[in-house]
DNA sequence: GTAGAACCTTGCCCCGGAGGTAAGGTCAAA
DNA sequence: TTTGACCTTACCTCCGGGGCAAGGTTCTAC
């Protein structure tokens, strides 16, 4: 049963030393064990733990979800029901994010041809047209209604 | 010629007041105009760049790459070619991002269905087996390697 | 036995791209 | 005059760490 130290975990599951001593901080490790000198010590059970956090981040769940289902396993409880939530809430955002990208590579690519054209034809936009010839916007922020009115006074 | 104050601006570009003084802060923007209040006004051409920032927003550049992008421009220079060098890059990037996240996909329907018939079988995994089950990580860390040795001594 | 490398510790600031809130100044309309 | 909609700056927060400092510990080689 080896313990092995922060280092050694890191190396073993691909995660940074940081990155472990930030999970173990957020409660997503149990606090691991410590040699009198005060280093950490992380048992077979921990790296699992942290081959499980791997894979999960990997499946793109944030340290707070990947928290909910280690803190239910270890109340005993059975993860499973709330992890297939988690990953059909997760499918579905995946789903968005797929669609939001392929429309933003059509956009890409029709300003690359819109940029080429234009200069081919040696055509100076005033401002690059590059963007401008982009219309959709995938992800639209908030517009936040206001009323008109209120006109500024110059500094003269 | 409207003078327009952050409002304003944030009105006709959809950009929020507190992102358009981000943008001015990190250069995008030239220092606008103000009032003897203290109020800042922007003119239609700083209208025009907001708008050119949003489109370019919308393509995933990020603000430093867009503020190049700005500066050239405002150099005089033709920032085309730089320009579509970025979004060649941009492009590159985002087909890796798909088929990432197409993988991805896969991983969370794979995940989903042994999960299900998991639960179908009545079989309860010592660790919930969901994403257990999911192999491929997309994104992989930095593996900066490590000599073996230094087992540390436990505490006891 | 001791130097020095290679670990480890905590703590703090940094990134992007803002959002939120505070504490206060300004301006137009009723 | 007062209200309230606007504006200002400054600082804290988010996520998932990276980077560095300043110091303690342990291993290896001599």
């Amino acid at each position: 049963m080896q313990l092995v130290t922060v280092g050694g975990a890191a190396e073993q599951t691909g995660l940074s030393a940081k990155a472990i001593r930030l999970y173990e901080r957020k409660g997503l490790l149990t606090e691991a064990e410590r040699t009198e000198a005060g280093y950490r010590l992380f048992t077979p059970d921990d790296i699992a733990v942290l081959h499980f956090i791997r894979r999960a981040k990997a499946l793109d769940l944030g340290l707070e979800e990947i928290k909910d289902i280690l803190d239910l396993q270890r109340g005993g409880e059975q993860p499973c029901q709330r992890a297939t939530a988690m990953l059909d809430a997760h499918l579905a955002d995946l789903d968005r994010k797929l669609a939001d990208l392929r429309r933003l590579r059509e956009s890409l690519r029709n300003a690359r041809r819109a940029a080429a054209t234009a200069r081919r034809d040696g055509n100076p936009a005033v401002v690059c047209q590059i963007i401008e010839s982009a219309s959709t916007s995938p992800t639209v922020a908030h517009p936040k209604g206001r009323r008109p009115g209120a006109r500024p006074r110059r500094r003269d």
